[in-house]
DNA sequence: ATCCCGAGGG
DNA sequence: CCCTCTGGAT
């Protein structure tokens, strides 16, 4: 496993991040927070492409939860069907969007607590609106940043929440709202599971990587 | 540790 | 064919 790099060349990384895209955004299609939310727990072992096409056509008609409600979990497992995990995630949704609308008058809460106590909402997912939404400094740990973190060096560890924690504590106070982003983005176009292109790495010369190429 | 699960890429 | 995709609940 990588060791944790030193704040200096953690600083070094992440200028170069924000060189590349100083304002990184995520690339769920949502219009807002309730939407941000469905799309997030839709994410799970998904892409964000699957999920767009998926919640394009939802979202135009049901963008509340009493609207999720009056549409139903038969359309809408049939509306997310090309989703993976469709079943768990559709009838997740449904209990979601009705404790929403009779416990927080239908608008998406602002706390981990609340948000985490969703059925179909964990850590990552909470994390993600709180990032997104809420413009917390919140880590949210997915596959992406769990391989990245652990190859490069970022942020090393044998379990999520050490990684979420090595990113809390080592990146730069001036990096961390948009840390996950850049991470994100990085995993899914560079830094990729099988095949990294390690050729066009803007941080090759800080990664640790030992099977990196070049 | 296992299950849920379709789409896309290699 | 096999692997991966912004995980969560049991």
């Amino acid at each position: 496993m990588a060791r944790q790099l030193n704040y200096h060349d953690m600083h070094a990384v992440f200028t170069r991040f924000r060189e590349i895209e100083p304002e990184p955004q995520g690339e769920l299609h949502h219009v807002n927070a309730y939407t941000l939310l469905v799309a997030v727990a839709l994410s799970a072992q998904a892409t964000d492409a699957g999920v767009n096409k998926a919640t394009g056509p939802l979202f135009a008609r049901v963008d509340h939860p009493q609207k999720m409600l009056d549409l139903g979990e038969e359309a809408l497992t049939e509306a997310i069907r090309t989703i993976g995990l469709y079943r768990n995630k559709a009838r997740n949704v449904m209990k979601l969007s009705r404790i929403l609308v009779e416990q927080y008058g239908g608008e998406v809460p602002s706390s981990r607590a609340a948000l985490q106590s969703l059925p179909g909402v964990g850590r990552k997912t909470a994390n993600v609106v709180l990032n997104m939404w809420f413009r917390q400094p919140a880590q949210a740990v997915d596959t992406h940043i769990f391989r990245i973190g652990n190859r490069t060096g970022i942020a090393p560890g044998r379990d999520v929440d050490v990684v979420e924690r090595a990113i809390e504590d080592n990146v730069p106070a001036e990096f961390q709202l948009h840390a996950h982003h850049w991470l994100i983005l990085h995993g899914r176009y560079i830094c990729t599971a099988r095949k990294p292109r390690c050729a066009v790495c803007p941080i090759f010369e800080w990664c640790q990587y030992e099977e990196k190429t070049q």
